[in-house]
DNA sequence: ACGCAAGGTAGACGACTGTCTACATCCAAG
DNA sequence: CTTGGATGTAGACAGTCGTCTACCTTGCGT
C-alpha cells in the first residue's frame, strides 16, 4: 500500500525505465548532476530516489564502485555517440569542398563550419545536460579511474573532430598533428563554453560568438604561424612538434 | 596516552600550524586534495586527521559550510596574491618595451613574455599543488557559493593578466576587450595544462611548449583578424564585441 | 505440478556521523 | 587569589550508512 508503482498500473512516464539495474543508474546520474558527486553518493540514498528497496542494489550490482563505472560507461556511450552522429549532418549538407590554395578564403568558409559545429555541441549540451554535467564534474573529480575514463572520451572527441576539420576543409597548411592539437585545445575550451552556457541562459548568445572567434582565433593563428608570408618570422620551434 | 601530542613536546615540523582553527583548515584541504571533495567531508574525519576530539569542532567553525568557506577563502588568497607578487618579477626585469609599430617584432617579444609567464604559472602551481588541485575541483563542484567564489578568483587573474599584457606589450591594434577576453581563454585553458603538468610529470616539457604555443597561436590569431593587411576578410563581427 | 532461479522486501547488526551537554584545562585581568 | 573566557576533552543521543541473512513473489522449463 505503501509503494507506489511496483506493479505497472499506470507507468505513464516511460522516460524513467522499468528495469531495476536502470532505474538505479538514472537516479544515481539524477543526483549526481543536482546533489553531490557520484563517489559520494550513498547506497541506501540512491535506492530510495529508485523507489527501491536497498536491498535490491546488491541483486544488480556488487558494490557501488560498480554502479558508477556503469553510469559512467552509459554516460560517455551517450556523449560520443550522439556527438559522432550529429556530425553527419554537417558532412552530409555538402559543407566539403576542395582545396582553395587561398587560406583566407578557406578560412571564410571555415567560419560557417565553426558556426555550425558550434551550435551542435552546444544543442547537444542542453539536450543532454544532466549526462554532460556529471561527466565534466567528474573529469576533474576524485576518482582516478571515472577521471581517466573521461580523458579518452575527450580525447576521442577530439579525435573525431580533427578527422572532421581534415577531412571537410583540407587544410593543406597544417599538418595533421598540429590539426589534432587545436581540435583538442577547442574541446578543452568547448566544455567551459558549454557549462556557462548552461548556466546562464541569458548570456547563451554572447557565449556562443565567444566561442566561434575562439577558434577562429586559433585556427587563423596556427595558419598565420605557419604562412611565410604573413609572418617574417621563422616559426621553426612551433613546426617540429 | 593515546593522544601523540597534545602539549607541546617536541614539534618538529612548523609547517603545520598549531593553531586549531589552522590545524583544521589543513587537515579539510589535504583531505580533499587527496581523498574527496570539499563538501563531502565529514566533521569527525577532519578533526580525526588534524588530531583534534571531534568537539573542538565547533569552538572554531559554526557549521561545517563555515569551514569550507574559510578553505577556499585561505586558498584564493594564497593562488590570487601568489601569482600578483609573481608577476612582479618579469615586469621589473625590463620586459616593458614601447611600441614598435611592427606587429611581428611586437610577437617575437610577446614570445619572450609568454614563455617567462607560463613557466611562472606553472612553477607556481607545483609549488603549491594541493591549494590548486582543491580549487580546481570545487570550481567545477556541487556548490554554487564556492564556484563563484572560485569563478571570481579565475575572473580576477585574467584581469591581472590582461593589465600586465596591456601595461607590458603595448600592442595598439587589440583594443582592451579584446585582451581581456583573451586572457580569460589564456587562464582557463592554463587550468587544463597546469593539472596535466600536476599529474605527468614525465611530459612536462612537452605541456609547458604546448601552453606557449597556445597562447601565441590565439594572440596571432587575434591579430591576424584585425590587421586588414594579412587578410583581406574584413572582420566586422568580431570587431563589434 | 514441481522446482528453481531472478528480482524485490523486511529486519537487524555494528560502525560511523552530527550535535548536544557537561567537565577539564590554561592564561590573562581584576 | 579569584574570576572569566578561550580552548580542548569525554560521553551520550538519535540518525544514517553498508552489509548480512532470511523470506516472499513471479515466471519459466520440464
Amino acid at each position: 500500500m505503501k509503494k507506489d508503482s511496483s506493479k505497472g498500473e499506470g507507468r505513464k512516464e516511460d522516460l524513467r525505465p522499468a528495469n531495476g539495474r536502470e532505474r538505479l543508474m538514472y537516479a544515481a546520474m539524477q543526483l549526481a548532476a543536482t546533489t553531490r558527486s557520484l563517489a559520494s553518493l550513498g547506497l541506501r540514498e540512491v535506492a530510495r530516489t529508485a523507489g527501491l528497496n536497498p536491498n535490491t542494489f546488491y541483486r544488480h550490482f556488487s558494490s557501488f564502485d560498480d554502479l558508477g563505472l556503469a553510469v559512467i560507461d552509459q554516460l560517455v556511450g551517450v556523449l560520443r555517440a550522439g556527438l559522432r552522429e550529429r556530425r553527419r549532418v554537417p558532412a552530409a549538407k555538402g559543407l566539403t569542398f576542395d582545396d582553395t590554395s587561398n587560406p583566407t578564403v578557406a578560412m571564410e568558409r571555415a567560419r560557417l563550419v565553426v558556426r555550425e559545429s558550434v551550435g551542435l555541441v552546444l544543442d547537444f549540451v542542453t539536450d543532454h545536460r544532466e549526462a554532460y554535467i556529471v561527466g565534466i564534474r567528474e573529469l576533474h573529480g576524485t576518482s582516478p579511474i571515472l577521471r581517466k575514463a573521461l580523458c579518452k572520451v575527450m580525447d576521442d572527441i577530439a579525435d573525431d573532430m580533427a578527422e572532421d576539420v581534415l577531412g571537410a576543409l583540407r587544410l593543406p597548411l597544417l599538418p595533421a598533428e598540429e590539426v589534432r592539437e587545436i581540435s583538442g585545445l577547442v574541446i578543452r575550451q568547448m566544455s567551459f563554453f558549454s557549462l556557462e552556457y548552461l548556466e546562464h541562459p541569458e548570456q547563451r548568445e554572447q557565449i556562443r560568438e565567444q566561442a566561434e572567434r575562439f577558434i577562429l582565433w586559433l585556427f587563423w593563428g596556427a595558419l598565420a604561424a605557419r604562412l611565410p608570408g604573413l609572418t617574417p618570422l621563422a616559426p621553426t620551434k612551433l613546426a617540429e612538434t
